[in-house]
DNA sequence: GTCTATATGAAGATAGAC
DNA sequence: GTCTATCTTCATATAGAC
């Protein structure tokens, strides 16, 4: 691991990405000194500002990728016609992406307050975003009668953060796997806005 | 604020942890000094070393103090017999409990990486407590055939989840008063989980 | 019980050699 | 592109005076 000498490998800048991403999730933003994130890497923690202006910019960049591979995800999909086949896509895909990204995943959550006010507003607008796209959802299914929702904004936030939730136990390998907790949470969506069986 | 001399006002340790739990909540243990703290209650550092061993007891007790104040709130209600007044009860406690105490809720779910591994252990087995009872109601309701629940642990995670997800948005004085919110999230759960309406 | 002062260490970031 | 060395600031925690 540890080097001596000019590593010139090419892959450090996404090494330091690697690395932080790991130790931000674990410790968190502000527990973790640029020294660690060197030793992690390989190298002296004055060769990590060839890769970064500062630790805030590493942070900011972990988040942004992450919410834009999120939405590119979901505009990479056709739209299904159907309210309830456009929740059913949702509702897989968010489990999906997020069971597969723990540690981004926990980083989004987490570190949002260690943003600066500018990073924290775009990234924050990307959320919100991607919150309006099931909420979008909602309402197509409310007005077409497929749904019973008392209010599209709740629900909204309920469902996300009932399926976001996914990560805090879930667990490649386990008693179940992501097909099956897929199903099952589906089911849940389902019933939840009181799609008829 | 900013006392000169012996404030021996008496109050000093609850002042302490009040301090404490405002900054924890707003920019995390890590990124908070006991300086930050000392400033806030108005004396100098040395002298939180009075009401507190060190910094991580005072984390341990602010979430430790939240999660016996939970089990307790529970363990003072009288138990509905039957599972669906009983899932209402848990819903509509949670709901209540945890959108009172945003700071607590906030600290409690984002700072267990922060605490030493007997403190984490101390506090998981609480929050596993309080699970387990979700869970108990859930298997009651699906043996009476009240509830329909492929899996009562993940519905147990999934419940939990999105309720404790209010915190995300809620705020005394929205929208919407925290008796609809009780309501709407109700119905949610109720669908969620199969109930017949 | 609180103060001031301090021991000791580590943080983020930069400079200049190679 | 990475190293070593360093600037400057700040951290937790303790000691001893009042």
């Amino acid at each position: 691991m540890a080097r001596t000498q000019g590593s010139h490998s090419g892959i450090t800048g996404p090494r330091v990405r690697a690395a932080a991403l790991s130790l931000f999730a674990q410790h968190g933003y502000a527990a973790v000194s640029m020294r660690q994130i060197a030793r992690e890497v390989g190298v002296q923690a004055g060769a990590l500002y060839n890769y970064t202006p500062d630790k805030q910019s590493l942070l900011f960049d972990l988040m942004k990728t992450h919410m834009d591979e999120l939405l590119a995800t979901r505009a990479s999909l056709e739209t299904p016609t159907s309210p309830v086949a456009a929740l059913e896509t949702f509702t897989r895909l968010h489990l999906r992406f997020h069971s597969e990204r723990p540690d981004e995943v926990f980083i989004a959550y987490m570190e949002l307050r260690n943003l600066s006010p500018d990073n924290f507003s775009e990234v924050e607008a990307l959320r919100r975003a991607y919150e309006d796209q099931l909420e979008a959802i909602l309402r197509a299914g409310v007005e077409s009668g497929d749904f019973t929702v008392a209010d599209p904004k709740i629900t909204t936030m309920a469902v996300i953060a009932m399926l976001t939730g996914v990560n805090t136990w879930f667990r490649e390998g386990g008693r179940l796997s992501l097909s099956e907790v897929e199903q099952i949470y589906w089911d849940m969506v389902r019933q939840a806005v009181g799609i008829a069986a």
